[in-house]
DNA sequence: GTGTCTGCAAAGTCTTTGCACCATA
DNA sequence: TATGGTGCAAAGACTTTGCAGACAC
């Protein structure tokens, strides 16, 4: 896990090479900005992080190692309805997980973690039901709940 | 709620009379094709079936009417990953509620109602508890799995 | 009659592809 | 050094916008 000089190298790299994929500047600066956010970063967000650092990146880049990475269910891909895709992190069981709260009118998102003990029972179940009868291999999931925000509902009318 | 022969007036013609919205031929086709269908339709794919009617109604139209309609929550638009967004009409409380397995290898769909009894009782608590703490209005909600499917799974080596 | 709605064409935005050069293993 | 990876430019796909004419109420 850790190489010459202490350095802590990522679980992901063992992956790439498992895969046969090489490690490249590109790759390990996108990895590294997804494992320092915490927002929904769009793929040109990641772009400008990124080139802050290596200016060299082009942004076609950018969109082909993501495609790559949600191959490998690395990271996961969301859609808010804005328009452009967002990417996350996939999380490890021990991490913290959490769901959405989306508002339909300003498509802000909230982040949520309460509830998690209801949840894990019933997806528990579901997903293990769901699993043996349609033959599906379950990976992820998404909870989300669409609305107004409180914002938005004061500016309602109807 | 029946006009004169006994037709039946759809309930959403007073929504749009009570918003101001006028009834038009494009509109009420689209509403049409979304009620007679099952399926998730893309604009294109309502486009074209309206198109078999009334050949004059254009693309645009659609667009613009899929978005009036999903502000007033007639519809609702998904988006399953493949690049273009989705409609269905949003269902009352007495009717079938269903929710998506998804293929993140094909982007196949895959609806199924099982488990809504578990669901029912985790939902109807995290709905008003999310509500109350994130002052949210909550109108809708998706729960999606993400995997492989059966050939898919059969296809690929890791 | 009047203000909303529509169709067409054009533009916009995000994403993907083609291709020659470059760098990792 | 042999492939897989990259950047740039251009293309592609879906969706939105501008505007003059048409239509619901």
């Amino acid at each position: 896990m850790r190489g010459r000089r202490g350095m802590i190298r990522p679980h992901w790299h063992r992956r790439f090479r498992g895969c046969g994929y090489r490690l490249t500047v590109p790759r390990k600066a996108i990895m590294d900005v997804l494992q320092k956010t915490k927002e929904h970063l769009s793929a040109e967000d990641i772009f400008l992080e990124v080139h802050k650092i290596h200016p060299q990146v082009g942004l076609t880049t950018v969109y082909r190692t993501l495609e790559l990475l949600t191959q490998m269910d690395l990271i996961f891909k969301f859609d808010f309805g804005d328009g452009r895709a967002r990417y996350e992190l996939t999380k490890g069981p021990e991490e913290e997980h959490h769901h959405h709260l989306i508002c339909t009118n300003c498509n802000r998102v909230i982040n949520y973690s309460d509830f998690m003990d209801e949840e894990v029972e019933f997806l528990k179940r579901a997903e293990k039901g769901l699993a043996k009868k349609y033959d599906f291999k379950i990976k992820n999931h998404i909870i989300r709940f669409y609305g107004l925000c409180d914002k938005c509902r004061k500016n309602k009318r109807r």
